[in-house]
DNA sequence: TCAAAAGTGTTACAGATACACCCATGT
DNA sequence: ACATGGGTGTATCTGTAACACTTTTGA
């Protein structure tokens, strides 16, 4: 079967940069396959395939990650479309890009249909990208360090319980600068979006810090009273 | 001739929110044409078109603001890309939607080859829209008024010299809401981003405003050293 | 009792806000 | 002389930044 047109179309297709946070690590890191077919056989690349007709691009994004990454019901943001005609050395493919944030540890790499293998890289030790992934990479990375600040997505990258201290590491790893540890606190305390669990760590060799957990209800509410998110 | 392909493929357009700041009226303005074609024929619409093979969406959104309104050297950033199928009743048209900002003077509504008319319209009297471009107007509206606080693009809306009133009028009409008078320009200067021309407003009827400029030099400058405007 | 991280308040400073009158110019 | 907008300073408030010690717990 195949389709024909009037003036040559460029091909749409959709790539996803996925960040997670290695709490034991402390770092930020993006989900990369290793490609098994060409162009570029054998490198890493952004999870992405081709945007089907009669499907969005979001619709696109959240099948690819499904099915690239076994990732479901993840926050998925669009980020930018890049279009530069000589991107894909094939033929003109333009590709809409997305942000997702996962919790690392629900989602160990596995293998896809057609990945060679999948792993999560430190941004500090990315290895060469195809395409102009990297171009995207950084794109995703200036997004995610300007959004943390004004709006509570930090949480996505957590478990839903978490103590104060792992969310300020994490806005510490996402930011790359330390935190002053009372100021920080004194802050989110005060914006009144933390749940106190009343549970605390398990297992811990000293003090067992409380566990909290983001109140989405209360933020949709206090956003619809004009209220900011501000780090 | 005729392109043939294996699977389908989406039609790609580029469309452009053209934003105009009209200082009489003290009100911004978008330019739209009115659809010499189906399928919305005589509905207004954001100014676009096909993207070419071989061709960035930028430089297509370039050259339809040149073919479309006259336009050439304008301020263009992307905006996001609308991909949902039936935003197009006659098939799967992905657009990628662009801002602009303009001198509004220097832009006099002209006609162009495939659009009836051209026309500017103050946002609070937007007609009709065809496909999905009120949405893509509602952004585009989100996206300025949110930019214009942390970067200094309210210059592109206004000629080469200008009075602090205008610039103050201008950020007004922009957010939405008024300003105090003293704090704003106490605060603009403080910033350091305007150049006394040394000029004066010329036939007023009443004490003439000094003319200022934007020094772009020294913004670029100072942002290199980790300035952050903001209003 | 030691090690490790949790938890907690106050002071100083800077930037934001609120606010009203005199001045220059053209008619 | 009057009408119109141009131009200016201060006091207060609010939020941010800097900073160090005590507490709890498990090993």
């Amino acid at each position: 079967m195949s389709f024909t047109y009037e003036y040559p179309r460029a091909a749409l297709t959709v790539d996803a940069v996925i960040f997670g946070y290695d709490a034991s690590e402390n770092e930020l890191r993006v989900l990369l396959i290793q490609r098994a077919l060409p162009p570029f056989q054998g490198k890493w690349a952004l999870p992405g395939g081709f945007v089907r007709v009669g499907e969005s691009t979001d619709e696109a994004a959240r099948r690819e990650l499904q099915e690239e990454a076994g990732l479901h019901k993840v926050f998925l943001e669009q980020l930018y479309t890049f279009s530069a005609p000589e991107r894909d050395p094939r033929e003109h493919v333009i590709t809409v890009a997305y942000m997702a944030l996962v919790h690392l540890l629900d989602h160990p790499p596995q293998a896809a249909t057609d990945a060679a293998q999948a792993a999560w890289f430190s941004l500090s030790e990315l290895p060469p990208l195809a395409f102009d992934h990297d171009q995207i990479l950084e794109t995703a990375h200036r997004r995610i360090q300007s959004k943390i600040r004004y709006e509570p997505i930090g949480f996505e990258l957590l478990p839903p319980k978490f103590t104060l201290t792992q969310l300020q590491h994490l806005y510490e790893a996402v930011l790359g600068q330390v935190l002053d540890k009372r100021n920080f606190r004194k802050k989110f305390l005060a914006m009144d979006l933390l749940k106190d669990t009343g549970e605390v760590q398990q297992d811990v060799a000293h003090r067992a810090a409380a566990l909290w957990s983001f109140d989405r209800r209360r933020y949709e509410r206090l956003r619809k009273e004009g209220f900011n998110f501000s780090l």
